[in-house]
DNA sequence: TCTGAAAATGTATTAAT
DNA sequence: ATTAATACATTTTCAGA
């Protein structure tokens, strides 16, 4: 009989993968039975392309924590300019810091992106002036405000 | 019996919630019964909090792709300058674009702020050629490459 | 806490490339 | 020859009362 779902030569991930992980990405917790019945597969085939989308990295499942409702109400963008020499040790520094939530290299006039979150005004004033300003190598930062996030599609779509 | 889970004044989440948590962080799928089994309470009580912080919108258990390995090669960061009274119309312009998949109200020079990704460079100057620049309203954008992710803290931690 | 129903797991087998 | 899908038996987990 015809396999329906063909994987492609081009993508890492075939319709039948494509199919499983929508319905993951509502509930990771979802029965791998439900999957099957609703694919026209057997619940070990669903079971199966979980197992290895997951060892391949592609895939997490995953709980996550909804920083508003565990006390975050500040979050804060902060482009940071290192001096060339130290942009190693600035990073390992800002690795450190629980408040620091992402870093990333980037191009532009900063070097390097930050997100921070801190649970309000007065923890992030005092990160600022207690922490990141006694970072040695620092040049230069830019703090953002982040006012509403008006989109957020976590959701991967092909 | 004193209860060793005591629900802090400060937070909504408690010493139990934040040990379940950690568990399902890890994994979204571990059986109630292991972590129960793990934390010495009854599994009814850990699907009750699970429940719970779920019915709340503290925790989502859900799957997620990671882009990387879907064919996402290109992530950009993209500041948009937006005339105010065109605001909301550039928002919901940019709500409708796939490759749009973050959008923030910020602070500072620009107001938006937004995550892109394609899957390659060629499909970012079309993005911003074919797409962003013909939005009505934008009167000045900055363009930044994200070149490497060094820290992603997913995890809440108390 | 208990219990039937549902789901997950493990093994062996078959099919497809 | 290797990888994936299926069938089925067993164990575990789930979701009520």
């Amino acid at each position: 009989m015809e396999n329906a779902f063909q994987r492609s030569l081009y993508s890492e991930l075939d319709d039948l993968d494509y199919q499983i992980v929508s319905f993951l990405q509502d509930n990771a917790r979802i029965p791998f039975t439900q999957i099957a019945k609703e694919l026209g597969v057997t619940e070990k085939t669903v079971r199966l392309r979980v197992q290895q989308m997951q060892d391949d990295g592609m895939l997490s499942l995953v709980g996550v924590v909804n920083p508003i409702k565990a006390g975050i109400r500040v979050e804060t963008i902060i482009f940071i300019a290192v001096s060339n020499t130290k942009l190693d040790d600035v990073v390992a520094e800002l690795q450190e810091i629980p408040e620091v939530r992402l870093i990333v290299l980037t191009s532009g006039e900063y070097q390097l992106m930050t997100q921070v979150f801190t649970r309000n005004q007065e923890e992030l004033s005092s990160f600022i002036m207690d922490k990141l300003n006694k970072i040695d190598g620092i040049t230069r930062t830019n703090v953002i405000m982040e006012l509403k996030v008006l989109k957020s599609k976590l959701k991967f779509i092909r």
